[in-house]
DNA sequence: CTAATTTGTAAATAGCCCTGACGAAATGCT
DNA sequence: AGCATTTCGTCAGGGCTATTTACAAATTAG
């Protein structure tokens, strides 16, 4: 539910010229003016222009001459500028805090993170603690000449559609929180988003080549369970924005009461909680006993890993319930690829093949299940270059002549 | 995964403004050429010049003066013209075919149908049948001055995404059907898609207008249950085109085998054949007692009617489950509005409680419930209007002259 | 060293929309 | 009725965008 931005002025025409060019170095790699003309259907002419407009505005650079081998004068080869704008990418996980910038060459050129017991804290010191990492890596930023181009936070909960609002991030106990000029953006604008959603972009921009062919399902867990859904390199976020909430397809007819309202929820059977109930932990007590990211997480895989027989029956159990989940999912969706991020690409190995043997018996041709490559930094990374990405797509709007 | 058509000349973008104009009077009905311009943000000059060639190709007609009382010259008002191409849409049923024809202002200026007995019938005599009933609409229509600009098919089952083949129609018995060249297409293209997604398109084209302003999950159900996905106003046709596999969703963890292969899918608890077996008919002879359109529907509606409490008691059954099944929709998809449509939209008022209930209990707030205002004629109406949205897509295109 | 090939740019051209201005046709006030 | 006001549609001129055509520069192949 996004309304298509109408293109009728010759600028909107430019803009999405612009665009291309820009596009055509990041998906097809550095390339002469020729080469790109060839790649996005423009003249060599028309794109001499355009890339004029790039070079000027310090989004694009020249990088010498390349020569193939084959005759005739070799072009001089265009890449994405890395002294342009960077974007800065924030991460407010429940034990942990995390920074980052990358460039337009997708490259993380600073970085900060902390742990931190952000589960049930109040927004204030937890924003207090991010705008401190965030000055830090500005501050990397700025000398090594860099300019952030905006900020983007993943958060773990339901975020309103605009990008400015948390409505709800029930492991941080957040209700109604806006960021809105809260933390320190380096001049360009700030966005926030759903963890589950910037993990799933992050993929499709950086990680495994096959979220790029088709419809990708993200699935994503850090306490929750939640999921993004690619269509045509594009998420769908439904009417408020919470689209995706795997968490809360029924698995169970008649199952545990949910905190959502519901009965049976696939996060009563597949979430953290309880796989750690399913192996007799209290899961309260085993947050205090594993802090840090990853503290519950790593200590499940040591113990899968030592073949500790409780844990992988839980872990068993957790991805057949995934299972139905996911078949529900994909039938409605018919995605091209299913991917396991976040969290769960840490328990892959033994969470996979239940995953797997379910899907397999309930649909005649499931689709692919794959591993998340980016895992536990997906969120971050994506929401970097949720930044970047917007300058591409307006390359003018934001840009500024090089010094 | 479409690709996004990259906007790259003026041609595009003049195509786009044409596209705009005549959406522009769809969407807000008839108007002058100042009223246009203030729709669509161009100005007036340039809206002249793209009525005009809407005039010259036979899309637009001028339709005299209106004076709306307030000062000023009054406008030569433009609609969209009756007399230019006109769409042909097709439906083959379990139990009938039909073919009706559209004109641009989307009125039904032809159609022809017939019972008929399609189940596990050869794909030979019926596309023959339905080829009679097309050549009987197409006379109709060059009597009366008309021309087609294409024929769409609404066929119960899966359908390749470029739209010219039937992969799989389990209710009809079909297999690998390649439509291409077998039906009187007028000179236009031909073209194929599922019903569910035709009868989708049709309610948000024509039907209920709260289609129009978000994400809709449309459901809809002849044998099998099918539905269809919409997102900003754009089908989401999944890797294959065989999205929107409701029935398949697992509503039962270890349920009834069904015929895809899984166990527990909602059509073995919710689909016409469920029903009938609940209240202890056999459904094969229920198809032969009670054929035609609507036939078995019917039938079920007339008994609740009359308050049989067998039957009420199974369309309750069949509410539940498919409540069920809604809500893991709802929550991966997060919709603006649930819609029932297909043959579920006559026994609605027996049905909707049960839904609704199963989903108030498992969902916090969960998305409206509206019924389908085409019903069992969606599926034909969209196929039809799909021929003429493509004309308005790209109006220069399909476009002659005015004889 | 020459021919062939490819690259990048320049000049001229065509297409599209915008600005500003104008006549035409209505309303509303005197 | 007469006049000012308002709105509509069109015309002329101009700016922007991409294309066509042409050409100099730089490399490879023989």
């Amino acid at each position: 539910m996004t309304a298509t931005p109408r293109l009728h002025t010759q600028q909107d025409l430019r803009r999405a010229n612009l665009a291309a060019v820009l596009y055509a170095v990041v998906d097809g790699g550095p390339a002469s003016r020729a080469r790109v003309a060839d790649r996005i259907g423009l003249t060599r002419t028309a794109v001499s222009t355009l890339v004029d407009d790039l070079l000027a505005a310090g989004l694009l650079a020249e990088a010498g001459l390349g020569h193939s081998g084959s005759p005739g004068r070799p072009g001089t080869v265009l890449a994405l500028s890395d002294q342009g704008p960077c974007g800065l990418g924030a991460a407010i996980g429940v034990d942990h805090l995390a920074v980052c910038a990358v460039d337009l060459r997708g490259r993380v050129r600073a970085r900060a993170a902390v742990d931190a017991v952000n589960r049930r804290s109040r927004p204030e010191p937890v924003l207090e603690r991010l705008a401190g990492l965030i000055d830090d890596v500005t501050g990397q930023l700025t000398e090594a000449g860099l300019r952030p181009a905006g900020l983007c936070v993943a958060v773990p909960g339901q975020v309103v559609r605009d990008g400015t609002r948390v409505v709800q991030a029930p492991n941080l106990g957040w209700r109604d929180v806006d960021l809105a000029g809260r933390l320190p953006s380096g001049g360009g604008p700030l966005k926030v988003d759903n963890e589950a959603n910037l993990g799933a972009l992050a993929e499709l921009w950086i990680g495994d080549p096959v979220c790029r062919t088709g419809d990708v399902l993200h699935v994503s867990a850090e306490i929750g369970i939640g999921s993004a859904i690619l269509t045509d390199g594009l998420l769908l976020r439904g009417n408020r924005g919470f689209a995706g909430e795997l968490g809360h397809v029924p698995v169970r007819r008649r199952g545990h009461a949910c905190g959502c309202g519901g009965r049976g929820c696939l996060e009563q059977y597949a979430g953290e909680e309880a796989v750690l109930r399913a192996i007799g932990l209290d899961p309260v007590r085993a947050v205090a006993d594993h802090p840090g990211p990853g503290g519950r997480v790593g200590y499940l895989a040591g113990r899968a890993e030592a073949g500790d027989p409780d844990v992988l029956r839980a872990l068993r159990g957790a991805g057949t319930d995934l299972g139905i989940a996911l078949t529900a999912a994909a039938n409605l969706l018919d995605p091209h690829v299913l991917v396991l991020g976040g969290a769960l690409a840490d328990l892959a190995p033994w969470l996979l093949p239940a995953v797997e043997a379910e899907l397999g018996r309930r649909m005649g041709t499931a689709p692919p299940l794959v591993v998340s490559r980016l895992g536990a930094d997906g969120p971050l990374l994506g929401a970097a270059h949720a930044v970047t990405r917007a300058v591409l797509d307006d390359p003018l709007r934001t840009a500024q002549p090089t010094g």
